[in-house]
DNA sequence: CGCTAATAACCTATCAATAGGTAGATAGAA
DNA sequence: TTCTATCTACCTATTGATAGGTTATTAGCG
């Protein structure tokens, strides 16, 4: 069953893959119109600047990530698997279509993006690191995890390591090394 | 005491600055031109095209980098001393100069990128990560270092904590994040 | 119901700015 | 004089963006 998307969605779906393969300096509006079948002129109709595309992208991507490790987060599984779960999220969008995590690539280019949009990357950040914090805190409360760690801080370090890897991952064409590093990283800290 | 670079230096050491900044798809010949008072024209005496300064910049940044960290490496301090100092390179980038790491930029714009710089990075990454597993497996044998590790994977995934806690630390404004994620894993991988 | 007005969703055509790159002139040094 | 290092002047392609036209659907009205 193949769903028909809106050409606003067409739109969304295609900048947000153009983001994550080359980056925000990367793709152009013609990219995306030559890809989905349109004029360049008809993308201004819904986004009418390249920063309002590029902040409506990120926002979705940030709600859709959400959505997910939410449901992760929320299930009885032990703390080491739900931490697994999550680095495999990083691994699927790496192996199934050779992308990185669009804020990852996003917050590289940092220094060439408007205010609005930093602000979206900077939020998926804090919610992910929220969430991660409230993951290991739950572990340590059940004993699964080392006690002596400090949820906040390994939270941050966790996710910096997911990004990092996805990003040499894609470099050296070994998308499980994701999965390697953060199996390895998840032994370390069980108690 | 004021060093006077060549024009050809001061053009590599620029480009430099603006890869680690903005990115290769982030800067122009005539930025550079801006930047150092002379015509874009002129680059192109040096480096006949974008791809020429980029490699060229990227191989003297890895060189840089080798002989610095190999520099590290050579001490005779404990491990856990050798790998803090291994991070704090990357924490003076970001705190100084508020740049990242030039060949962490250019790996996550592989894709806008000639084989031949992509060559230079894959280099880059394998270089160091060699001489990671080399500072782990002395650790090993010294029992500084858990020996249930393996040295080979876990330098992967420190380097790529590195990488990724550079550019958090970087949207996060919070450079000292990276000395924080560093002695942390230390601390984890210690017998 | 039939006509008209308005709206949505594109299009064509074009713009000014910027990109990387080239050709050829020029001035000074060897 | 020849070479080095730089410039002026320009080219073509591409960029994000705009103005205005076209078509088809929908809403309102008598």
């Amino acid at each position: 069953m193949t769903v028909t998307l809106s050409t606003r969605d067409q739109i969304l779906d295609c900048a947000q893959g153009l983001i994550q393969t080359r980056g925000y300096n990367g793709f152009s509006f013609r990219d995306i119109a030559g890809d989905i079948g349109i004029k360049s002129a008809s993308i201004h109709y819904y986004y009418p600047g390249k920063t309002d595309l590029a902040v409506a992208v990120a926002s979705k991507y940030r709600a859709d990530f959400m959505e997910a490790t939410q449901s992760i987060a929320a299930s009885s599984k032990p703390a080491h698997e739900i931490l697994s779960a999550y680095a495999s999220l990083f691994e699927v969008t790496l192996k199934s279509e050779n992308k990185l995590c669009l804020c990852g690539m996003l917050a590289s280019e940092v220094n060439s993006v408007d205010p609005e949009l930093r602000a979206e990357i900077s939020g998926f950040f804090k919610e992910q690191h929220e969430l991660l914090t409230g993951v290991l805190s739950k572990g340590q409360s059940t004993g699964e995890i080392d006690e002596n760690l400090d949820p906040e801080s390994f939270a941050k370090t966790f996710l910096a390591t997911l990004e990092g890897v996805m990003m040499m991952a894609r470099i050296n064409n070994a998308p499980s090394d994701i999965m390697q590093a953060a199996n390895e990283i998840i032994s370390l800290i069980e108690s």
